[in-house]
This record gives C-alpha cells, structure tokens and sequence, in this order.
DNA sequence: CTGAAAGCGCTTACAG
DNA sequence: CTGAAAGCGCTTACAG
C-alpha cells in the first residue's frame, strides 16, 4: 500500500492541547461539566484539526462497552443451495435494514451472523457485543451457554420464554384471530391455513394458526392446515390441494407464501378474491406489489425494531414487548 | 443482571496450564511448531476444560487485524419514508447474506452500515474493519479522506476507478450487449431499455443500456432509452409508454423493474412475451417466481461475492475482478 | 479542574 | 522451546 499519514491517537490530541489524555477522553465523552470551558475549546479545536476519530476497538476493551449489536439470523439462508434457488424471505432484508437504521440513529453498530445453528455460538462469546438479537431462535437453536453468559439477549420472534432473556415478538395468536375473522366476516366458509406448523406450540406460524383455529372454532367454521415451509415455491404448489379441499379463504403465515398461492391458483384458473380470498402474513413491500395486492396482516416491524433497542439500551431480564398486529385490506380478500 | 462467573482470560488458562501467556497466545493462533506436543496438549486441554474463547476486541487492538469486513450499502433504504412504501430492492439482503456466508467461511465478521451517504465516515474509521466493501458508490459519494486512509477499500459495481481502490463488477456492457442481442435474435423489432441512465457513462444501468445501443446500432434497429430509478412500481407505470412506442422487446436494468413491467404490460392486456419480450437483470430468486418467470442477465453473484473476500485477503490497490455476465433464458421473451 | 497510573486482554519481538 | 516485558489506544478511579 502506499504511504500514508498514521491515524492520530488521543495522545496526538493530548499533546498538541497540552493536557493530558485522561482529559481529553473526558472531553470527549461530553463530561465537560468537569473540565474548564476553555480547555474544551482547545481540545475540540485540535480534535478537529488533526481529523481525529475515537478508536472503537480499544475504547470497547477498556470501557467493556463497544456499542456493537449482534444480530443472529439462523437458517434464513441456506449455504448448501445454488443461489438462483435460494428465496431468501425478504423479510430479512427488510429487518435487517430497518434495525440498522434505528441502531445507528441510537450510535450503535450491526455486526452480522446468519450462519447455521451450532456456530454461533463462539461468535457471540468473542466478539464483545453490548447485546445480540437472535431472530427466530428455537429452543433447541439455544446452547446452553449462551443463555448463560452476560450478553444481554434479545429473542425476536422467537417462542421461548425465560426470566434471563428479553423478548420481542407480535401477538401472533392476535394476528391469526384477525385475519379469520375478516376473511369470515366476508363470507368465507370454508378455510385453510398455510404454514410452517408442525413444531407445534412454540413456533410462530403454530400460534397464527391457533388465533385462526380459535376464531373459526367460535363460528362453527371448519379449518384445515396445510403444513408448508416458507416460501413462495411451497405457497404455489399447495393451490390445488386447497381447491381440492373446497376451501374458499386462505390464512397464511406470510406474505411469500400467500404470492405464491395466489399465483398457483390463477394457474389453475381461479380467481382470487372471486373465488377464494388469501390473506398474507408481515405486509412485506411485496404485498403491495403483487397482484391482486395482498390483504394482509402488519406487524408492525418498526415498532418492533424499536422495541429492540429499547431493550437493548433500558431493559431488563425477562422484559417482554409485545406488538398488537394490524389488518391490511387490499385485493387479494373479498 | 444475575450473578455470573465471569469468562476465562487468556491468563486463566496459562496459570492453569502452567505456561506463560505468550505461550498460550502461540498456540491458539497454530505456531505450534514453535512450541513443543505436550505444552500443545496441556493448553488445548485447559482451553476446553474452561471454554475459553479469545477476545477478539483485544486480538483487534494488539495485532491490528480485526477480521471484520464493513460492508456499505448506501441508498438502499429511505429512512424517511414510511415502512410500507419501501421498496428495498431483493438484491441487497441476497447479496448482504451470500457475502455473510463466504466471509464467515473464511473467518471474518460483517459489520453493516446502511445510512446516508455524508455519515458513514466516522463508521469507517472508527471502526477498526480490515477492509471495507462499498457497494454501488458514486464518485460524489466518497469523501477524499476515506480514499485517502489505510483501510483497504473495495468497490463493489462502482464506476470508480482509482489506482488505490479494488474494484469488483459484472461486465456491464457485455451485459447490455447479450441482452439486445438475445431479444434481436428472437425477432424483436424495436427495443426499449428502462433504467436509471440519466446520470450518463459513469453509472451501471448506463453501462448495460450503452451495450444494448451498441448491437441496436450494428443491427440497424432502434433503441429508446425510459430513465426510471430501479423499483417494481417505476417498472409498472412505464408500461403505458412502452406501448405508445410501439417497442416489442425490453432490456431492463433490474428484475424489479422487468417485474413490474411485466405486470404494468399485462394490466393493459398484453401478452408477454407474445407481443412484448422483457428481459431482467440480476437473476434474483424473484425472476424466477414472477409469472411468466423472467429471461435475466445473470451477474454472476456467487463469484463476485467470492471475488470481494479473495481481494479482502490477497487484494492490492488497483485489482480489479470483472465478471462475465451469462443469459438465463425462462418465459419472458419468444 | 487536571494528570499520573493502572488496567482492559491480547500480540510481538526478543532474550535466554 | 518458553517467558518477561512493552505496547495496542483507550477508560477509570483517585490523588492533588
């Protein structure tokens, strides 16, 4: 590389003021009530002379603070598929880069691990962290370790509750007992549900599907599951089994699934919401964009991701934020 | 926070082993050559026995390597605009993971920075990153004193060559060339390229336009350029003017875009690819569940993304990595 | 109000 | 083959 100037150091700072560097780090953190305004001054202006900019890394090692979030996302994508067949729900996209903006806003930074389950581990331990969100984490997904360690843990999505964690998620029974009720309030009369079910209490879509269940179950409505990974490839394929079924209102457990079961059953000839009406899950950008517009359920991921750091920077073991969700009615419902 | 052990320090395990620190940092990073079998075996041992786990902070601040890779995704989200109107193009979380996996793999973190332009400075450099991937960057975009440090920088599709940075890019205008070509060939008499071109020679769609004009021009037909910013919906609302005039063939600088237009061409009752051809670019996993699946330019992202971490490790100002684009033909043209 | 000094947990010549 | 010591660039009581 070519030559070039070193980065100036506190010291550099230090000296060009004539104080002394523990001042200077005062100044810096806006302890100025302790330091005389002049000093301030003279400080500030050399700061700005010598271009000088707060070495992170050694600031986390002394302060054991680095203002550094770890975001764990598990099993979003999968490092075994050619890419022209990953379908990375977008959803990740999305959180990732809305958390961003909110952690920067708050002067933290996003370090990243979407790796598989077994390795995050050593990620977390040695990286110092201030805290990590885990997105979608199961119970299995959680060594033991971690949940012991001193990082504050912040589960997203995720259905484990613990006194020693902190937790964030919609009230996913919430959504599930909307989207019923709008789809049977519209004249459904038969329904279905698709999702990524069979892991039973603990996971998200389970819980979405038990709101509907709840909901139907209260109306003399029957409701049959349809278990599918999520993905819009699963969504498009499940369309002739619902029709076999008779069923005329689809809830799904997200918006991939839902674009592709509509687009699966358009092939088929049958015309949503005409026929049969399907209601998305997230209100993904892509729920806008589909066609017909996806009816759908928010839930609310900006309140979520603030939620988040909220927690990240007040809360407190066993804290919990739970976000109401929020119907979305566009075209693809009655 | 609940009563915990605090984690092992590198001294734990030299007093425990009965070995010196330095010995123990010998070891962990594989000199084991310079150390004899049965120190080897004690330390391994103790390491293990206490979970020991290296601080990578103070690794960073000692040794000067940090293996983390900052990553720099400008204007990919709008903080101003409301959740549901964004529309975060697909191809920066694609991208952003695929990248995740193939640093990981080679032992580095990602640390992501997604604001506004003026601001991701002081990211740089306070954050102590080995190398730093900025993605899609304008010359205006990068402040002298960035191009000026130690870090070692790369660009990723960037028109902005400079001897001192690294560069990784998809052959832009073979790009535009097999597009036009392909659409030639399949009979198509007029074309229409939609993108963002307006900002001229040094932007990637102008690239992929200035290809297609070039075989337009030896082929003797004609090509109109539509300057749209890459998004579904801009895709959408150029429809009407595609068929105005009276254009049978496409080339697009996006998949979002193609898709919209898909969609905006099938809203006015057009068959595509019967009486209108629209080719993506990109190849994003949407290209192929969009209905009809889009013809695209592939670009080749599994090799650029190991590109950018063969220039993270081994790179030296200037390098370049230009990728061969490749036709991936579905339903979208004849 | 300001500074000297110890310390954060590592790495790196260098001496033996 | 192994260890003592200095140092990375900060922060943090504490003394004056």
């Amino acid at each position: 590389m070519i030559e070039r100037r070193k980065k100036p150091t506190i010291k550099d700072v230090a000296r060009e003021a004539g104080v002394s560097i523990a001042t200077v780090s005062n100044v810096l953190k806006g302890k100025t009530t302790e330091v005389s305004e002049p000093t301030v001054e003279k400080i500030l202006k050399k700061v700005s002379e010598l271009g000088y900019v707060k070495n992170m890394t050694a600031s986390a090692l002394a302060s054991r603070e680095s203002r550094v979030v770890a975001v764990v996302v598990i099993g979003a994508f999968d490092p075994g598929m050619p890419l022209e067949h990953q379908d990375l729900n977008p959803f990740f996209g999305d959180f990732l880069f809305r958390l961003e903006y909110e952690a920067r806003r708050r002067g933290y930074t996003l370090m990243l691990y979407a790796g598989r389950e077994e390795k995050y581990l050593n990620f977390l331990l040695e990286r110092s962290a201030d805290a990590a969100v885990l997105v979608g984490i199961n119970p299995q997904d959680m060594p033991s370790v971690v949940a012991r360690s001193d990082l504050r843990l912040i589960l997203f999505d995720s259905m484990l509750d613990d006194r020693n964690q902190m937790n964030v998620r919609t009230n996913e029974i919430r959504g599930g007992e909307i989207a019923a009720e709008y789809l049977i309030s519209t004249g459904c009369k038969k329904l279905g549900f698709v999702g990524h079910v069979s892991m039973g209490g603990k996971s998200v879509p389970y819980l979405r599907y038990s709101g509907a269940k709840k909901i139907c179950d209260e109306s003399g409505i029957s409701i049959k599951e349809f278990n599918r990974v999520t993905a819009f490839q699963q969504g498009m394929e499940v369309a002739a089994e619902i029709l076999e079924n008779g069923i005329d209102g689809v809830v799904t457990a997200a918006d991939t699934i839902a674009a592709g079961l509509v687009d699966g059953l358009r092939d088929q000839g049958i015309d949503v919401p005409g026929q049969v009406s399907v209601i998305g899950y997230d209100n993904l950008p892509l729920a806008r964009l589909v066609k017909p517009s996806l009816t759908t359920i928010d839930q609310g991921l900006t309140d979520k991701v603030g939620a988040v750091m909220d927690l990240v920077e007040n809360g407190s073991p066993g804290d919990l934020r739970e976000i109401e969700p929020r119907l979305v009615i566009r075209e693809s419902t009655r």
